[in-house]
RNA sequence: GGAGAGGUGGCCGAGCGGUUGAAGGCGCAGCACUGGAAAUGCUGUUUGGGGGUAACUUCAACGAGGGUUCGAAUCCCUCCCUCUCCGCCA
């Protein structure tokens, strides 16, 4: 959520960097609703005051004097404080409507791009920032895709998933299980390495959780829905472990604090029919192991650089070539101010492929959880900023793994830091 | 699922219709005392919105939302959550 002081004092800014995003936002029904709410909270404060006042009065009366005498002038001050409470019984709730609209409205806007965001319009204008790797790329002409190697080696199974599910499921098989386990372990253990704490959060999570984190209201479609509980299951970690710390005041030394969590994700991929329907890259549901950082705000900027490199840090140790992008004014999610992205090399595509997407939300996501610090002696409190990053999509790096290290006889080599995990150095 | 208890400030804990943003204690900060410290004493110590350059001022908040009342932390209703016992269960 913006902040509504920001909007109100520089509109115009404000405006201009909502445009950044190629969007056509207008802030114009905010800027009236907001000064109509105030007007009338003006007005009602006041009638409030003399209710508050009256109050006072008819107290010290009673027990100056008891219920007895002067009754006429407690009755007369009874019949003034009936009409405030009348006036105030028609403001209250018009202002309580106002006040919905211009939430729901807030709600609706996305993020501010960051300073450092490169302008653009869309995915055609990010920004390669660096590459790694070259020297790892296979020759690509006998690799088969992912999927197709892995039905073949009876690791993947997705005509028996889709009798359980339904299409955009798999059934990881054998060693498919245990390659997928392998790697969820390893990505854990590097990341605690780093510094993260590991989180098993919930995976059915409220709509306040989803609103937190900029899901809600206007991705509602994305997520799926429990249908008796107001319970949804998580797109992604970031959403319950941010959360985890809604409605806080967060001790300035407690910070920062930095969290790894593996959760399946699951996604309804609503208007991506027909893309992407073999192997591992777009399903329902898919193992994640998320990084989530709530920092101080000065520090967020290096803080995000740290974590894309944490992220790296896995397609490195795994051999896997990647590059890094940074994603334009244009491209950039929801709730972030900034994102890199990180695109594995995948062989049979001949291409990269999203695998990690790492955004500094700044206060965005922390104005609507409503998480604060607070650092001691100094009063006043003020919202931490949130980062999220993946630190891997688990299923995408075994769809690398399947490709990037397939060999000619159509086994896979397991990458050696994973040997120790399955204990095994070749599949098929 | 059934029965009961409960949700108050950073924490513990009182208050159960009248100036209570909330006693008391702990913690924390400042000052005094001290050679320095402990102990002691004094003072201060929530958050959010509005107005004001500021000093300041005003409103709101005792799980959430309604209701009764001139006035609600206190009474009534609904919901949420926590705990205990029973049942069920990985």
């Amino acid at each position: 959520m913006l902040d509504l002081k920001k909007i109100r004092e520089n509109p115009d800014e404000v405006l201009k960097l909502l445009h950044q995003r190629n969007t056509d936002y207008q802030l114009q029904p905010i800027l009236d609703l907001d000064s109509q709410q105030r007007e009338m909270q003006s007005v009602r404060t006041e009638l409030q005051a003399r209710s508050n006042e009256i109050g006072k009065i008819i107290g010290e009366k009673m027990r100056q004097v008891g219920a007895n005498p002067q009754r006429e002038k407690i009755q007369n001050l009874k019949e003034e404080g009936n009409q405030v409470k009348a006036k105030l019984a028609q403001l209250e709730p018009e202002e309580r409507e106002l006040k919905a609209k211009l939430e729901a409205l807030l709600l609706e806007l996305p993020n501010l791009p960051s300073e450092t965001t490169p302008m653009g319009k869309n995915e055609t204008e990010n920004i390669e920032v660096r590459r790694w790797g070259d020297e790892f790329i296979p020759d690509g002409s006998h690799i088969l895709p992912h999927g197709e190697i892995g039905e073949k080696l009876g690791i993947i199974d997705s005509q028996r998933a889709v009798k359980v599910a339904q299409s955009r499921f798999v059934a990881l098989i054998g060693m498919g299980a245990a390659l997928e386990r392998a790697l969820i372990n390893f990505m854990l253990d590097r990341q605690i390495e780093a510094g993260y704490i590991e989180v098993m959060p919930p995976v059915l999570i409220n709509s306040e959780a989803l609103k937190g984190t900029g899901q809600l209201p206007k991705f509602a479609e994305e997520s799926f829905k429990c249908e008796n509980d107001d319970l949804w299951l998580t797109p992604t970690a970031e959403v319950p472990v941010t959360n985890l710390y809604s409605q806080e005041i967060l001790e300035g030394e407690k910070l920062p604090i930095y969290h790894c969590a593996y959760t399946p994700c699951f996604r309804r991929e609503a208007g991506s029919y027909g893309r992407d329907m073999r192997g591992l890259i777009r399903l329902h549901q898919f193992n994640k192991v998320e990084l989530i950082k709530l920092v101080r705000p000065e520090t967020s900027a290096e803080e995000h650089e740290k974590m894309v490199n944490n992220a790296e840090a896995i397609l490195q140790a795994l051999k896997l070539p990647y590059r890094v992008i940074e994603l334009c004014t244009g491209d950039i999610g929801f709730s972030a101010a900034k994102c890199y992205d990180l695109e594995v090399w995948l062989p049979s595509a001949n291409t990269y492929r999203e695998i990690s997407s790492c955004s500094n939300c700044h206060d965005f996501q922390a104005r609507r959880a409503n998480i604060r610090f607070k650092d001691k002696g100094k009063k006043g409190t003020d919202y931490v900023h949130t980062l999220n990053g993946s630190g891997l999509a688990v299923g995408r790096t075994m769809a690398a793994i399947l490709e990037n290290y397939q060999q000619c006889d159509g086994t896979i080599k397991v990458p050696d830091v994973l040997q120790s995990y399955v204990k095994t150095d070749c599949i098929g």
